[in-house]
DNA sequence: GTAAACTATGAAGTGTACTTGAAGGTCAAG
DNA sequence: CTTGACCTTCAAGTACACTTCATAGTTTAC
């Protein structure tokens, strides 16, 4: 497929497809090219473009997404340490829930008390 | 206290705490002017800062917490009016919330798969 | 009375993640 | 055979949230 139905696909714009190949985080496994210079995407492109934007979502950087994906691919790593460093990476999502949750509670608990004075600080 | 021990009890830099002076969000029933120019805060300041660090934690950006603290202290609106405000707000951090459990699903689900050759997109 | 450690302002620089613009090549439809 | 909708690259611009720098005044300790 086209840039234009890779991004309709994704949600994302072709521009911001291209900046994100020129980041590093497509290769020659998700695209090629035609003789007319053309990108030309494979399903897994989909795939992964939707795994960079949930991960956008969830609050990570490219460079963490690109560093997360870069460590599925690389022999310098045994199976257990690939494993271990995704764990991290669940952990901290899992810290960033908590934070979430915090400011939910704190919202809540401020929200009988809105417009008294000196209520909110 | 000063800017220093202020920045000192919120884990912010003196820096930070001028830029979002400047920015508008502290006030005047957070901080005065002694003779010499200097800033001094009133533990409200301290207060407005974990709630501002909190929020930016939880994803928020500056201008939404000043939006949000503003809703506090307009006459422009009903209490209800602000109530139903803040509760938007905690319905956006139940999205958000949601956004990173569906981020730890993907990654959980991923992880007993990892190494396996076309296991990760 | 001077050095260290604070304070101030304003402007410029940084990093992230794009977006926009310029200038041009390609392709399908009528 | 031209119009419109794609596609290309590269450079510059934008928004956010700071950080750093330059310059200068103030206060505390010895």
């Amino acid at each position: 497929m086209l840039i234009h139905e890779l991004a309709r696909q994704t949600g994302l714009t072709p521009a911001t497809i291209r900046y994100y190949e020129h980041e590093g985080l497509l290769d020659k496994t998700h695209s090629y090219r035609a003789q007319n210079n053309y990108r030309h995407y494979t399903e897994a492109a989909v795939e992964r473009l939707l795994l960079i934007k949930q991960g956008q979502a969830a609050g990570f950087t490219l460079a963490e997404m690109r560093e997360l994906i870069d460590t599925w691919y690389t022999d310098a790593l045994t199976l257990d340490d690939k494993r271990a460093i995704v764990l991290h990476k669940i952990a901290e999502l899992e810290r960033r829930i908590a934070e979430l949750e915090a400011m939910r509670a704190t919202l809540l608990a401020k929200l009988p008390l809105m417009g008294q004075v000196g209520a909110v600080t």
